[in-house]
DNA sequence: GCCACATACAACCGTACGGTTGTATCTATG
DNA sequence: CATAGATACAACCGTACGGTTGTATGTGGC
C-alpha cells in the first residue's frame, strides 16, 4: 500500500484517476514513459486497491478507488492514536503521583 | 516520504518510536537484522522528517515526529479533497443541466 | 473476416534499495 | 587516559524495482 504510493508517478496517477476519466493509454499520454510502464504502474496501484479499471468500449478507464486511500489514511491515523495514547499515559502516570525509578537514564 | 514509509521494519520503527524512549542499540534489538541495518532505517526516517534523534547520555533516542506523520496524513487527505472536488463538479454538471456530448460510448 | 486500436504480458537491463561486515568517532566511567 | 559502550559511516553484495522492447490478446469499425 505504501509501496505503491511511494512512486511519484504512481502518486501523480491516482491524482489524475480521481477526476478524469482516462484509459491506460490517455493517461500514458501525460509521461515521458512508456505506455507500458505506465501500465505497469497501474497494474501495482491497483493490486493495492487503490485503483480499479473498469472496461468501456475497447479502453479500460482507470478510477480512483476512495475506500482504498481511506486505508492508508487511516494507517496513519492510527500512528496519531497511538501517539495521543502515549501522552494519555504519560499524564496518567503524573497525575498518579508515580516516580520514574530511574528519572532519565 | 511515501518512500521512508514503504519499508516495514521502519514503520515498526516509527511505531516503537512514539511511545518507546529507546536507543538506536535498543531498538535494533527488537530485529533479526544488523544494528547497521537499524540505523540506516533510523537515518532515513529521520531525513523524512518522520524521526528525530535525541542525545540523552551516550545513547541516543529516537523519537517519532508528530509533525512528521501529519503531513503525510496531510498529502492523502488532499486526495479526499480532490475526489470530493470532483463529485462536486459533476453535480455542479448535471444541475447545470448540462449534458455529456458523447454520453459514454 | 480483417484491420486498427487498446490493453496485457514476458523477457531483459541498469540502478537503487535493504542487507552485510568493518572501521572510525564520540561519550561516559574506572 | 584507557577502555567499553553506542552511534556513524563506507564499501560491498544480492535482489527487487522502474524502465525498455517485443509479442499476444481482445474489442470495435469497415
Amino acid at each position: 500500500m505504501f509501496r505503491a504510493l511511494a512512486d511519484t508517478t504512481r502518486r501523480d496517477i491516482v491524482r489524475r484517476a480521481i477526476d478524469a476519466e482516462e484509459g491506460v493509454a490517455e493517461l500514458a499520454s501525460h509521461y515521458s514513459m512508456s505506455f507500458a510502464a505506465v501500465q505497469k504502474h497501474v497494474a501495482i496501484l491497483e493490486r493495492a486497491g487503490l485503483v480499479s479499471k473498469e472496461r468501456i468500449g475497447r479502453r479500460k478507464v482507470v478510477r480512483a478507488n476512495l475506500e482504498g486511500l481511506r486505508v492508508a489514511r487511516r494507517l496513519l491515523d492510527r500512528y496519531e492514536e497511538l501517539w495521543r495514547g502515549r501522552v494519555d499515559r504519560m499524564t496518567a502516570l503524573v497525575a498518579a503521583g508515580t516516580e520514574m525509578e530511574e528519572p532519565e537514564r
